[in-house]
Parts: C-alpha cells; structure tokens; sequence
DNA sequence: CTCCCATATATGGCACGTCCATATATATGC
DNA sequence: GCATATATATGGACGTGCCATATATGGGAG
C-alpha cells in the first residue's frame, strides 16, 4: 500500500544508482564499471565482483539494464550492459532519491540548520 | 588492516551517523531520536523502533554512547542516551565520511563532471 | 618457457543490518 | 471502558555485501 516501493532503499547501498549512472553516457561491461567506480570515487567507493556482478543480474531481471555477449580476439569475451528507457526513468528517480536523502541527512545531522521548537 | 574501521559502512545505513548527530546537542531517548529524524528529514527517512533500539545497544557496547534510566510520573520511564567523548571523535569521522562519501557518489554520477580519458 | 599479474566473469556461504510482527506498560482523550 | 500516543523490547524473515575461490586469457618479468 501507500507509494510504490520503498522511498529510501538508500539505506542498503547506492549502488544501484552509481551502476545506472556509469550506464547513462554508453554500455559498459562488468569490469569497466568496476575500475570506473574506484577511479571516479577515487578510491572512496570500491565494489566488490561478488558484490557487483550478481547486482548486475539483478538489474537485468529487473529490465533496467540488457546485457549482452561481445567477443574480440585478443581479449577475454565480455558482457557490455546498456541501460534500457525503463532504466533510464529509474535512474532519473533515484537521483531525486538520492538528492533529496542527501538533504535530508544534512538537515538532521544539523549542516543544515533548524530552530528547534520554542 | 590499513586504517582503522571500514571507511564505507555508508553502504549500510547511516543510522549511525544520523543518532549520533541527534545526541551532539543532548541527550535524547529511543523514542525522541526516532521522532525527530523522521520530523527533521521531513518524513524522508524513518527508522523502525526493531531497527532503532537495537542500533542504540550496539552504539552503547561500543561505549560511543552511554543510556540511563529516567523515571518521572506521569509517564513511562524513558532511557536516556548521551553522548560519550570516544562518540564525539566517532561522530567527527563519521561526519567527514559521509561528506566525502557524497562527493564521491556526485563524481560518479556525474553532478561533479569531468574529463573521461582522451 | 614458466610464473605472476591484470583482465574478466562467476558463485557458494557467511555475516550483518533492516523490517515485520508482536508484546508489554502507562497516560490521555472520547 | 477502549482506542490512541508514548515508550521500550525482541524473534524471525529476508536482502545484500563480502570473503574465498574458480575459471579463462593476454602480456611482462625472469
């Protein structure tokens, strides 16, 4: 009942929302994401494969990423991701989730400032 | 090993962070903190009490903060927690964590742009 | 030529945190 | 007298990240 899903799922991990994020700008594979992850974050976020990999299936069965097979000589076959247009409207809900739990943890950890009653 | 604690437990709640916060100006009962995280984060965030309670043992454990018993008529009794001087050092990491935390979750998704490879 | 490392994906099992449901106890309003 | 708000407490279900490990391939060091 009430909304649909759970408005802070934030609580467990963002990283649903940094994956589709990566997935935004083209399809990238596993590792990519992985290594761009710790990169950008400059070694603040770091995903785990266990952790990674398996989310990504997760997203797939959800139908907010599509994997799919790309082999090359020369390199190990990879699974490029690409973010599908219902991927696309979840990930623009969770950046207004995200933004507005960052507001939120602000405001109650007091960098943002309140009176509190009389 | 390397530092001490893991630097991203963000992954998991900031519950912590949020608690601890709420008992830098005073000290606070269950009850209240939940009240005044769901008040101040605007109905954002809420912590269910099977959630709360057992975060505030395990906060007491870790002696960052210390609970009392207080017994007034006209109400039920209520414990109170306040803040240790080892939570106010906890606190203040924290607080840095979770601001670098969030600029690392904006580079990633990109409200923080910058160049990607050549 | 072999060993090790980086790349790249995959998975079983553990640990831990959050939530649901429920329970207890007291003061107040209807 | 009964429902509701206050206030704390807990067993069990469930989800999710992590550890450890496994597979496979290319490149560099020795």
């Amino acid at each position: 009942m009430g909304a649909e899903a759970s408005d802070l799922e934030w609580k467990k991990g963002s990283a649903e929302l940094l994956i589709l994020s990566l997935l935004e700008a083209r399809p990238r594979h596993g590792y990519e994401i992985s290594k761009l992850i710790e990169l950008r974050s400059r070694g603040a976020v770091r995903y785990h494969v266990a952790s990674l990999y398996p989310l990504l299936y997760r997203l797939e069965k959800r139908g907010w990423v599509e994997g799919r097979w790309v082999e090359k000589s020369g390199q190990r076959r990879r699974r490029y991701y690409r973010l599908t247009s219902l991927g696309r409207k979840v990930l623009a809900s969770q950046r207004r989730g995200w933004q507005r739990f960052v507001e939120a943890v602000d405001r109650i950890t007091g960098r943002i400032v309140e009176v509190e009653h009389a």
